[in-house]
DNA sequence: CTCCTTGCAAAGCCTTTGCACGCTG
DNA sequence: CAGCGTGCAAAGGCTTTGCAAGGAG
């Protein structure tokens, strides 16, 4: 069983309803590695089903994370990002120039994260980790 | 010499001009410890001078960016957040629940962003780190 | 005296909402 | 069939932009 499939049935159990816009939207955002906007994910329905709409894909979004299913990223030049909890935690490396997202396993941050947890009193949410920065092809072309 | 009249007479020896507008935005924001909306730091200068248009505000605060005199950061709701360099690097700690914001020692990141630079060639923006999760309060509350 | 900055208002962008119709369960 | 979910269009925030007037250097 597919990891969309999970969600969708988890969904139904739930007691909402599945519409094919509904399976289009979680179907592109489980196969997808990365992470998307809401317009990017309407982009890829297009092609195969004319009919989705963009406020559509928003309240299914706005669902699936509720539900726990999908994050909501903020990137670096206010873009919402989208994408679903099936990779597991990671961080997200965002190259502040080129804006290219990449992910580093999340077990680089533990250490961080119980430390946070001593000092602070903050349980930091491991999930979603967002990290800005330079990547190596921006360092090389040092553009900045 | 105190900060902001640092950050004031930068902008002089760049060549920009520097107008009532630009000092009181930029007082304000050296002055503030912590992260402030556009729309904050207008409210903040109000009483003080009642003619500070908003959009004068983004551009005043776009310039400061741009010159790495600020940071601009998007907090959890997509807010746009605006801080002065002038407190060093450190992380923030964003509680995803009552949205108050902490500052950590960015000491503790040091290990980490050396491993990014190690296995991911990839520079932390070490200034700005901003991490969610909840704080001491609201796990109390359990609220979530 | 030049031309950078400002204020104002309008435009833009992304996201949300109201409403009637359609489709899931 | 009941009522949730959708499409459409309009409204809503926040941010940016064009333009003429004003003020810094």
């Amino acid at each position: 069983m597919t990891h969309c499939h999970t969600l969708i049935s988890s969904l139904r159990k739930m007691g909402y309803r599945i519409t094919p816009q509904r399976e289009l939207i979680i179907e592109t955002l489980a196969h997808c590695k990365g992470h998307l906007t809401a317009e990017q994910i309407l982009h890829q329905i297009h092609p195969l089903a004319k009919a989705v709409n963009l406020a559509t894909v928003y309240r299914t979004l706005d669902l699936l994370v509720d539900k726990e299913m999908a994050t909501r990223t903020n990137s670096l030049d206010g873009t919402t990002l989208y994408a679903s909890m099936q990779h597991g935690p990671h961080i997200h490396l965002i190259c502040r120039k080129c804006g290219v997202v990449t992910n580093a396993d999340h077990a680089l941050i533990c250490p961080l994260a119980d430390e946070l947890k001593q000092y602070h009193q903050f349980v930091a949410d491991l999930q979603h980790i967002t990290i800005f920065g330079l990547c190596s092809q921006c360092q090389e072309n040092h553009i900045n």
